[in-house]
RNA sequence: GCGCCCGUAGCUCAGUGGAUAGAGCAAUGGAUUUCUAAUCCAUCGGUCGGAGGUUCGAUCCCUCCCGGGCGCGCCA
């Protein structure tokens, strides 16, 4: 089912050949929702665009599109507004078939895509022995939504954790563990314990060199096979990933691998040799390293960096000169899983935006070694302390994801609380409206953008949030609910003959019918607010309609319209939530 | 120093070549005999960090400056 946009956006290109008009080079024909709904449904620029790039008048050619132009029914003809704006309207009759048609459709009007990829997404990525804190709370989130919508559309995805489970900390873990371990404050919260450890151990080190000599003993053991050791650090990630399966669970966030970074273990030698026989890496200081081949400028090339005026190298450094190997070693290595065993198409890593310059170096070694494959950083801003700056992670100074969605829960609870419910299912909902709420606070924001973290903003349950679309879709069921309980089974309203006479209607349908739009848009750019966005304005506009057209007290084609966009309406929101993984709840 | 990201209403944020820059919160005033008021309507609120430039048109693109965050060889 094409969209309205991808309809007319056809009868444009349509009018602009009929009408003999050469488009530039460099100029794209297109079509977007209109600024202002005064202008209409949708307008085009087309006119301005070729008329700019052709050096004629605007107005004359924006006529000739319009006399070319064949809306055969499904809109009005175009007006010509401004220096050249072209403007479009549908008919209410196209729009009451839309509705008709978009409720019909499994997809809800969401066009598939044409060619499919196999997309491989790396999000979440938590660290053993650590407890998931805030910042978690973006790649998790955004990810798990990405994954969703990518699905949905067609494409076949395979979600990876790369779960930090091997690395320079455990040597201070395993020391920790077998000297300062409380067995019984590890059964009741195993990672509370192992940070606690952890921490203590930190704190030894710094005052004592010799400790940190054992703690670099220790996982020298441990990467050369020590049986003692491994078994301490294979307990560890098995607690570890007890309790992430949990806040995963809670969250409704799934993983078809947990392929963390010591499944590469075994990869990393032959790795590194091979980039040493195909000359793309280097000896240098003793570590082996990949350096710039020049290819680019050196503003561009992400080998090279300004010290002082002169640009001088920044390898991407990938085995020590001690051997041991580094964050880069293992990226490499999954990027070869990824594409030989997955073959993947394309390879998102939902990853902060800190580790840009990693990522493009990265990037650019697995190119040099001949992966075509399309690897994309989808990175993220920082979720800030109070004072302004980022949570250092290392100390731990940060909020527990735990504790953010407890609070939310327990807050969401507040309000349920008083609420004439089954007390069978407050707890319930307390769940879905409180996770929702933390959800959607992160997908609603734009990925780039850095925010302070705030308890108040997270966990609000007012205005543009996820317990207000949630409300939307609650007074839509309560019709239905109503409606059922004049007896017989529960209706759904069949999508044939609709009626669009209201403004109120109009409007709703209309937005309804830019779900397929919004839904490819977030893809194309990897930004989940716009989703959000759409999803907000979905459920405001929904309230229009709400307050100017009863439903049920309506009467034959009336009343049968408004049952069908009600029922199309919580459908799009149940399923647009549901793809920003943020659960509907029948009651609230 | 160089690179990346950011600076929009009192606060938190959308919008990124187009028409009169939007929303939430906060503030103020209204709306419930009516399908859930976690709602709706109205009012208040802006030199889009600053200065130049390109363009018929710039919050958006280019240059410079100011302010903030992050990154920059053997951590991940």
């Amino acid at each position: 089912m094409p969209t309205f946009r991808q309809l007319l956006t056809q009868k444009l290109r349509d009018a602009i050949g009929k009408a003999d008009i050469t488009v530039p080079d460099g100029i794209t024909i297109e079509v977007v929702i209109a600024s202002d709904e005064r202008f209409g449904d949708y307008q085009s620029n087309a006119a301005m665009m070729v008329a700019k790039a052709a050096r004629m008048n605007p107005r004359q050619l924006a006529d000739a599109i319009v006399t070319a132009f064949d809306g055969s029914c499904f809109c009005e003809m175009p007006t010509i507004a401004g220096p050249g704006f072209l403007n479009f309207r549908l008919t209410p009759e196209t729009l009451a078939a839309s509705v008709s048609s978009q409720l019909a459709d499994g997809m809800l009007g969401v066009p598939s895509v044409a060619d499919p990829k196999r997309i491989v997404i790396d999000f979440s990525a938590p660290n053993v022995a650590k407890p998931m804190h805030v910042g978690h709370i973006r790649s998790t989130f955004i990810g798990d939504a990405l994954a969703r919508i990518a699905r949905y559309v067609g494409h076949q995805v395979i979600t990876d954790n790369h779960v930090g489970d091997w690395g320079t900390q455990f040597g201070m873990i395993l020391h920790g563990w077998k000297t300062r371990l409380d067995q019984a404050a590890l059964r009741k919260d195993a990672i509370h314990e192992l940070v606690r450890v952890y921490r203590d151990v930190n704190a030894a080190t710094k005052a004592d060199e010799a400790v940190l000599e054992t703690c670099k003993a220790e996982l020298v053991k441990l990467q050369a096979g020590d049986e003692e050791n491994l078994k301490i650090w294979r307990e560890c990630v098995q607690l570890t990933l007890d309790q992430l399966h949990g806040i995963y669970a809670r969250l409704g966030v799934t993983f078809d691998h947990y392929l963390g970074e010591s499944f590469y273990n075994d990869s990393l030698t032959p790795l590194v040799k091979d980039l040493l026989e195909k000359n793309i890496a280097v000896i240098s200081d003793g570590a082996v390293c990949v350096f710039s081949d020049g290819s680019r400028k050196p503003e561009q090339d992400p080998f090279l960096i300004n010290r002082g005026g002169e640009w001088v190298p920044a390898p991407c450094l990938v085995r020590k000169s001690d051997g041991g190997f580094l964050y880069s070693t293992t990226d490499l290595a999954t990027i070869d899983h990824r594409v030989r065993q997955f073959t993947a198409d394309e390879i998102w890593y939902v990853v902060g935006a800190p580790q840009q310059l990693h990522f493009r170096q990265v990037f650019e070694v697995s190119q040099r070694r001949g992966h075509a494959t399309r690897m994309e950083h989808i990175a993220f801003g920082s979720i800030l302390g109070p004072d302004g700056k980022m949570f250092k992670t290392r100390s731990g100074e940060s909020v527990g994801l735990l504790e953010v969605l407890e609070e939310a829960v327990e807050r969401a609870a507040v309000v349920v609380a008083e609420r004439d419910l089954p007390d069978n299912d407050k707890s319930k909902i307390a769940e879905v409206i409180g996770i929702g709420a933390v959800k959607y606070a992160e997908l609603s924001q734009h990925r780039m953008t850095d925010y302070k973290f705030s308890w108040d903003k997270m966990l609000s349950l007012q205005g543009n949030t996820a317990p207000y679309l949630i409300n939307a879709y609650v007074r839509i069921r309560s019709i239905f609910r109503k409606l059922d309980s004049g007896g017989g089974c529960p209706h759904t309203p069949s999508p044939s003959s609709v009626a669009i006479t209201e403004d109120a209607e109009r409007k709703l349908a209309l937005k309804l019918s830019q779900f397929g739009e919004i839904v490819h848009d977030v893809l194309s750019d990897f930004r989940p607010n716009l989703l959000a966005q759409y999803l907000f304005e979905l459920a405001d506009t929904f309230h229009g309609f709400y307050e100017a057209c009863p439903v049920l007290r309506s009467e034959g084609l009336t009343r049968h319209s408004r049952l069908v966009l009600c029922e199309l309406t919580s459908r799009v929101l149940q399923t647009g939530l549901g793809l920003l993984g943020i659960q509907t709840t029948e009651r609230m």
